[in-house]
DNA sequence: ACCCTGCCAGGCGACTATAA
DNA sequence: TTATAGTCGCCTGGCAGGGT
């Protein structure tokens, strides 16, 4: 059973019914006695049928961590291991670079991925500390130079990237040529690059007084609230800082909606509205999470059966700030990929 | 003058990896 | 999750060379 993203629900508060408590070092799910009194719309929950994945683990076996393996296979050489305890020869590959027993040094915590690794390539101190394949940003050639066991970040060869001319942008293999060798000594500000004509040209397009902005969503799986899907977004909380043409920074408004009860993104929209209508600057976001969020708000204004009186407005709010809009927020996150490093 | 063929570059879509 | 960029394969169109 899955949770059915197409489907609404029909009440509010259905997440209230299932709550998680810390029981020492477990979780347990309470559920609420009143469960049955409520009417849940079951269609929420749909059979998915995954004999055609059975079918593709059966005939093609497993594919995890560099082993691909028939799964009766996997199942009896692993269990056997754990068993007996004994250690599993490492496989490494681009994977790596989401291993989760990785260490910071100093924690006393072992290393796992150290550990194979040392194995792998015999790593020195001195080597890993110098990075690897896995630390250079957007870097799509790791599996081929880890098959050849060039892992070291400074054994990265000329070829092994073809680094383009981004023109007055950093392109990303220049940025990746930059982590490798250095920032070339003649353009290093002092551990830093800048695309000065591109970051100078930029900032004057900024009006003031700019706004910083910043949302925090959550997807869950039980909708809070009546007319919700499952995983659709829910903002609850944004933080604005102004900076003015003096220089002087302000944290100017905070919204955090925290009532199980009362559905948020509505009344977030209005909140922040009510903070950027006050003046004509920049408005900021970091990536594009926030332009997301806002989308996905006007989408829910105009699809929910009854929305405030105010809904035109937020929308109209809405659509000037999102890519497209005529006051669209800029993205700090792309500026900094382009003219920073 | 026209056509065929092979080569190559560029465009495009599908897929995939990555980041946030 | 969404957005974006790299990779790869495929297609197309331009071009040159050679044949009819």
């Amino acid at each position: 059973m899955m949770p059915d993203k197409s489907v609404q629900v029909s009440v509010s508060g259905l997440n209230q019914l299932f709550k998680i408590v810390r029981d020492g070092k477990r979780s347990k799910v309470i559920t609420n006695p009143h469960v049955h009194e409520t009417t849940i719309d079951k269609n929420l929950l749909a059979l998915v049928p995954v004999d055609e994945f059975v079918d593709i683990v059966r005939s093609e076996g497993m594919q995890h961590a560099g082993i691909s393996e028939k799964l009766p296979v996997l199942a009896e050489r692993w269990s056997a291991a754990y068993k007996a305890d004994t250690k599993i020869e490492p496989i490494a590959g681009g994977f790596c670079g989401k291993c989760e027993f990785k260490s910071i040094p100093g924690d006393g915590l072992q290393n796992g991925f150290r550990e194979c690794w040392t194995e792998a390539f015999n790593l020195t101190d001195d080597e890993f500390a110098k990075g690897t394949v896995l630390d250079v940003y957007n870097f799509r050639r790791k599996d081929r130079l880890i098959k050849i066991s060039r892992v070291v970040i400074d054994q990265i060869q000329d070829d092994d990237v073809d680094v383009v001319d981004g023109g007055e942008r950093l392109s990303l293999s220049e940025r990746q040529w930059m982590q490798i060798r250095g920032i070339p000594k003649d353009e290093d500000l002092g551990g830093h690059w800048v695309a000065d004509t591109l970051m100078r040209r930029e900032i004057g397009e900024w009006k003031f007084p700019y706004h910083f902005i910043d949302f925090e969503t959550s997807t869950v799986a039980i909708p809070f609230h009546a007319g919700m899907r499952p995983y659709e977004p829910v903002a609850f909380q944004f933080s604005h800082h102004v900076m003015h043409e003096d220089g002087q920074v302000e944290h100017v408004g905070e919204f955090l909606l925290t009532d199980p009860v009362v559905f948020p993104n509505f009344k977030f929209a209005e909140a922040l509205k009510a903070e950027l209508e006050q003046d004509d600057g920049t408005v900021f976001m970091w990536s594009h999470h926030e332009n997301t969020i806002l989308n996905k708000i006007a989408e829910q204004l105009e699809s929910t059966a009854n929305p405030p009186c105010n809904a035109p407005h937020l929308i109209a709010f809405i659509r000037s700030l999102v890519s497209g809009g005529d006051r669209q927020m800029y993205d700090l996150c792309k500026l900094s990929k382009d003219a920073y490093f």
